[in-house]
DNA sequence: GCTCTTACTATACGAATGTTCAGCAAGGAG
DNA sequence: CTCCTTGCTGAACATTCGTATAGTAAGAGC
């Protein structure tokens, strides 16, 4: 499958190895087969980046619902720490700042990310009888996981998701109670 | 100067962007000096590294050394904000987690800033008679100010640095206290 | 049987990439 | 003056890039 060949491209090399020959090779196909079903590399690139958004999904959105602390544990989930998704999702950040159209692409996503974490928020608040923004709280938690997990990039060996968790729920706590309770892991 | 114009190649067109005819053509010099000053485009780049990180570490080294809630409204100023810095920075980020030799110098500029931080904190707690863990703390300061700076490259609209400082702020005052008393600004 | 569609291959092409290298101009030392 | 160094140029080089295109193989519909 070219878009999983393409993902192991980026997990592989960054944005520098995710060429049409790398790709064609992994993937053991010809190198015309990318404009035969994507259009361009554009359009495969695209494509690998919703295979690679689609487990940060599936991480919020469960059914039932999550409740917050067991969606926080999720977030900072081994999973998004390992190196080949820093490089893909390093790689992805790199093409939004440059690239309109997959940062549009990004802006939806990352849209209804953050819808799912701000109604976990609502519903912890709800039933705490605690009165928080939990839009404004919803982006501090997604800026502190991705900060953490920037930070684990540079230092791979002293920082791992464990202590970022912990780090995160005790500047959390203070203002949505315990959040160690676990409903269904 | 060819550090200058690279810079600039990051800050409008990202990695991709940063080829020896563009920098050269924006330098307004030849295909040739690269290799004659840096040896290799790589070289190059680690220049030009080094050239955006050294205004990070002024923004926290300063003499007399800065108080805690002086330093956080430093870390998350505007300058950092901007969407070239943003290019330029993303286009690094992907760099480090793909070139070892550019890594290794991130993580030597990156422990200089953390123990600045660290050190400010230290300084706040002893003069408030607080007892917090300061490395940890730094790291989820410096966790905060990148976190919410990747937010505002997907929504530049709707997200700015006084918005990301009021809620690492309101994160921050259960732990550290008040900070919003001004030293000097 | 024939034709049309679909999935894919393989080659060819021009444009770009990074590096190498011979050479040039200027200026100081002898 | 000659010699040597230094800072830089610009053409040439072999690769590699993404795309376009002609061709092949298999299968469905009739």
């Amino acid at each position: 499958m070219l878009v999983k060949a393409g993902l192991e491209c980026l997990g592989e090399g960054g944005i520098t190895a995710f060429t049409i020959d790398n790709i064609c090779k992994k993937a053991e196909a010809s190198r015309g087969l990318i404009a035969h079903h994507f259009g361009s590399k554009d359009g495969l690139l695209a494509a690998v980046y919703e295979a690679a958004y689609e487990p940060m999904l599936q991480e919020v959105n469960s059914d039932p619902p999550l409740k917050f602390p067991s969606m926080l544990k999720r977030i900072f989930g081994v999973e998004s720490y390992s190196v080949e998704n820093l490089r893909i999702w390093l790689a992805l950040w790199g093409e939004f700042a440059v690239n309109p159209k997959l940062r549009a692409a990004h802006q939806r996503n990352y849209g209804s990310y953050k819808a799912a974490v701000e109604a976990a928020i609502e519903e912890h608040c709800f039933a705490h009888g605690l009165k928080v923004d939990a839009a404004a709280m919803a982006a501090s938690v997604i800026a502190l996981a991705d900060g953490f997990w920037l930070e684990q990039c540079i230092d791979p060996e002293g920082f791992d998701s464990a202590r970022a968790l912990a780090a995160a729920q005790s500047l959390l706590e203070p203002l949505l109670g315990k959040l160690e309770d676990a409903d269904e892991s």
